[in-house]
DNA sequence: CAGCGGCTCGATAGCGCTAACAATCCCGGG
DNA sequence: CCCGGGATTGTTAGCGCTATCGAGCCGCTG
């Protein structure tokens, strides 16, 4: 009897942790219907100015917080969105996560990760993942680039959505970045600094961005005018192991190239190394260029000129179109949309015009 | 007749997308009570083995997986757990990211991604987290060491784990790891190479990690009997930068060391990338041990001698304590309990036995 | 054989929120 | 002055699950 209203709040918080806010006591507060009160919250537009002021004042005031758990059940609508990966460089899975977290916490959408290795069975994947409740699934790459997964997904009707894909599928959301348009102009730019012999580590052939690139450092010398050359072109595997090799056979050449450009960062960093090894200096004697702004752009020194491709955006659009398809229920979700983010140079200090031999 | 629920089905079905199997469904089937059901699913105890055994058919014969919303509507226990980060590396976030994930699946726990200032005002940020209804943090480093912030999430009543601290709070549960005596492990392995000049590239001094690295370095010298030297102890920060400028200066004494044990990985390479360039061998003419296993670590070559720091384990042990301090209550909150993962040595082929001059 | 405690299990009543529909109000036209 | 219709708000009835309490049943003691 000490506390007038001590009895009804320890019967409900005797079950809860924390004394959170409800919409009856906001709805109290404010003198109106916890109907209302929602429907402020959720941004009806159905609802008088005044009142929405009025309402949005008390949820200041009392510090509301709209509890997800409840919204979700009574609204029948929760999205629980998996991230399959396989094993892409942890740098561009961080990325990747900071962005698709980020827009889930927006649509209290919950990422769920998935291992996943890339030759698993696809029916029994899809059987996993409708154990967790998925409603919508994030594909980065590579396991993008598997049509039969993609397929699978897509068939038992869940929202997918693929990063990065070289091979768009029917009915999945797609996010992707001009690679080949990437790729070109960063070859161009080495050819407006001067370069003429520009030697090109190639990706893993398994993943279509390997090939992207390569087109697109094809078409770059082609609309130059510069002459194509086989040896100029190496193979390489998005490993820095084989960026050493590549680099080895690039400058063990009779004419060796005075900028070379690697299809990812970690082969770039490893012709900065073997580069250094030879007593060269990057950028004065060779010129080194990477592809995807990830960490060890930055970590190595000289810092490397790349491609910025975004991931942690990409990511987060792709997430953010994943929510929309299952807010928006079966309809819109056939409505696949492609979306495309621009790529963007940065200039750093592993590149500069060639030396006047 | 065919169907006998087929009405009650698609009535059901009109709000929500999926059809999905409720606890009543499976009540039904199995003759038991709504109840039963959900205590067989919870692993409650006082159910009879033939219940037991009977529900459990029925559940995996529908395919019944429980609704995370309304269990955690229902039990009011719910679990959202924020991740407050700085800038730690990308390769440390992913793992950390990794390990915090999988363990949040299991106990159908949601992470939330803080972005958060070092100088950020901790008022002001624990408002912001109540506003995002954060049961619990997870504090990876280097924010853990931030006394102020720590103290001002406990004393909100939230549960806090610092993972990798060097400063363990009252009221909050760690994860550590043993620096100090992995360093000294590390030390211990390259003297007992027959390594007698043993250099060491020190972390950023602002960061608890550094100091005990270091006094691991100095422990294991003094056991092996071997004099410290001032000038094989460098100051860097944890960049690459910073391993460049140390590895020179250690490699310009007059009589350089045969071995040098950076702080972190990143420092390592560089320092291999500084051997390299003067035309030295690793680990032939110095060998080179690094500290944290990231990325970079098996990126470069040679592949680094490191210590492993199990990160993703560590955020998994820590996002457990965190779910079973909010699922236990307030008692058990009060209960902080520190943990401790071990480190294991990692041998790569950065160090050998010292050249024989 | 009454009575008691332990063991299972079911009935009831919400958790906080929102769809769907009902009610109300205000306005101008008939 | 009454009525239809748009705009605004309230009422009802759950969403799927679990906390709580009580009912039924058994074997046991006195």
């Amino acid at each position: 009897m000490i506390e007038g209203d001590a009895s009804g709040e320890s019967r409900r918080t005797a079950r809860r942790g924390g004394a959170s806010v409800t919409v009856s006591q906001v709805a109290h507060a404010a003198g109106v219907s916890p109907m209302t009160v929602s429907r402020v919250v959720n941004g009806d537009p159905r609802v008088s100015q005044a009142t929405r002021e009025k309402v949005d004042e008390v949820i200041r005031d009392l510090g509301y917080v709209p509890n997800p758990a409840a919204r979700s059940l009574a609204s029948g609508r929760q999205c629980r969105i998996g991230l399959l990966y396989s094993n892409p460089s942890a740098s561009y899975l961080s990325e990747f996560l900071v962005g698709a977290l980020a827009e889930a916490a927006r649509h209290d959408a919950q990422i769920i990760l998935e291992q996943c290795e890339a030759e698993a069975d696809a029916a029994a994947l899809v059987g996993q993942l409708r154990r967790h409740r998925l409603d919508a699934v994030l594909l980065p790459p590579p396991l993008c680039d598997d049509p039969q997964l993609v397929e699978a997904l897509v068939g038992v009707g869940m929202a997918v959505a693929q990063v990065a894909t070289g091979r768009p599928a029917e009915g999945a959301h797609t996010v992707c970045m001009d690679d080949e348009g990437a790729a070109a102009a960063m070859t161009a730019r080495l050819i407006a600094l001067g370069h003429r012999r520009i030697g090109f580590i190639g990706g893993d052939p398994r993943q279509a961005s390997s090939q992207l690139r390569l087109t697109g450092y094809r078409r770059a010398l082609a609309e130059a005018g510069i002459a194509m050359e086989a040896a100029l072109e190496t193979a390489g595997d998005y490993s820095y192991r084989s960026g050493l090799a590549s680099c080895e056979a690039l400058l063990d050449l009779a004419v060796p190239p005075t900028a070379i450009f690697a299809a990812n960062d970690d082969m770039a960093a490893a012709a900065v190394a073997v580069t250094h090894r030879r007593g060269l200096d990057v950028p004065r004697d060779v010129s080194i260029c990477g592809f995807d702004d990830t960490a060890i752009a930055t970590t190595i020194w000289p810092e490397l000129t790349t491609v910025r491709q975004p991931v942690a955006e990409m990511a987060r659009m792709a997430t953010q179109l994943l929510a929309g398809a299952i807010a928006g229920g079966a309809e819109e979700r056939q409505a696949a949309s492609d979306e495309s983010v621009a790529f963007s140079l940065i200039a750093r200090d592993s590149d500069g015009p060639p030396q006047r031999a």
